[in-house]
DNA sequence: CTAACGCTTTAACATAGATGAAGAAATTCG
DNA sequence: CGAATTTCTTCATCTATGTTAAAGCGTTAG
């Protein structure tokens, strides 16, 4: 269970250092940023559209996700953020955020002040790299999700935004061999698959009765995963995963 | 009409001075990058998913659009370039291309070498925070395109995607006053909004009939920006544009 | 000039998923 | 603990969009 600050850390500078030839000072660099930890309950808001930064948020524990709104008031859900993510790395770059960020679950954020982040990316400018691929991959991550609505049927989606869930959550160490707690209610699946809640459940429950997965309240266990894999044609290679553990 | 390499540089340079201080340095290590010229007929390829990108293009004519395809054959389009635009900068730092990017019309390219762009990137800082923020950018927009397949209804989807191309065309110097050529077929709009040609062929005559837009061949007009816009939901925050224009 | 091709439009019909409503389960709260 | 509230499931109905097919049109090629 990776929760504290230090093993997020630490497994932030494996990953870092996997991209880039990092030395001594980056290492230090990164360890000297500034930061306050700070607990928001479920539902809080880390960025709202409209503002700009004043911190960016590395996830030391719990779930977040990123939303926008249209004017007729849909949600649709961009992307959901696990422990060791970097939310809205960008905020520190782009004046203006265009979307929200909230947390899910009870989670533990380590906010670090967008001037520090800004003078270690122009200091360190292999670290810089290092986190620019974070927000590639989080881009390469969106577009995979823009396939998913796009193109997939309802089946498709559910079973795709489960395998991603897979894959992520056990790179951040949440997830067991039998399967992975997802807390997350099913009108959230339906905003990011771009369904509704009803058609969520059947789903759900199709998935279940042809033995895809199995649910105990919201615990997933994948039965076989090369089923749900091809149900939901997932090719896990937009996750560019030989970028974030070796 | 911003169709020589001079000028592509130019306006590239004038945007990048926009995100950073640039000095003299960055500037002279910018237009000093080694560049091949290519020209492009449509359909070409300029990135296949699961190959590694040795070049970045740099477009100085021309359109582009990148795409990805599932299991079963479907394409979907996920982002249009305009002259001016890096695609594939990713390329340089993500080992796999998880995308292909292919000429929609006749282009020219100026293709960076991907080890020159590292280079460059960990020599002047500066300059590889401007590039990061097109990147950023660029997610910010797959971003709106999740919002659109997600949560539009076809009329909406259409509408929107017209007024992005309305804004990102002007912005390349490729749209006058009265509208702009849209030089796609329908397959390709419904590629990119997940809808069938003939619901986007019965769109685009709706719209038409609305008088939110005219057509002449692949001419866009749009009589009454205000409506279309509204009919799209359409706000233009997540473009960035302050981040590229002033 | 005509044939061939690619693209668009129209029509008739089929269907996945939306909508609305209501009851069952689970969770939260006093 | 029981009441209130939030989620989840199911049903019946409706609709936006998909499907298939065919005709129209413009451009290119022979």
């Amino acid at each position: 269970m990776p929760d504290t600050l230090q093993q997020v850390l630490e497994r932030m500078l494996r990953r870092f250092a996997l991209r880039a030839p990092l030395v001594q000072q980056d290492r230090d660099a990164l360890f000297d940023l500034p930061f306050t930890l700070r607990s928001l309950e479920p539902g809080q808001w880390l960025i709202r559209e409209g503002n700009s930064a004043t911190n960016s948020a590395l996830i030391v524990s719990g779930l977040a996700y990123r939303h926008k709104s249209t004017i007729d008031g849909d949600r649709q859900i961009l992307s959901f953020h696990v422990p060791g993510d970097f939310v809205d790395l960008e905020g520190s770059l782009l004046s203006v955020a265009d979307h929200t960020v909230q947390t899910l679950t009870q989670a533990e954020l380590a906010l670090v002040p967008v001037g520090a982040l800004r003078q270690l990316m122009t200091d360190r400018p292999l670290l810089a790299q290092a986190m620019w691929i974070d927000t590639l991959i989080d881009a390469a991550v969106a577009r995979e999700w823009i396939v998913n609505v796009g193109q997939r049927d309802a089946r498709g989606r559910i079973a795709h935004i489960l395998c991603e869930f897979a894959c992520r959550l056990r790179l951040a160490g949440l997830s067991g061999d039998d399967g992975y707690e997802l807390p997350v209610t099913q009108e959230h699946l339906a905003d990011a698959t771009g369904l509704t809640t009803v058609h969520v459940s059947r789903t759900l429950m199709t998935l279940e009765r042809e033995g895809l997965v199995k649910r105990l309240k919201r615990f997933i266990a994948i039965p076989d995963w090369e089923k749900l894999k091809s149900a939901a044609g997932f090719n896990e290679l937009y996750l560019h995963l030989d970028q974030v553990s070796a």
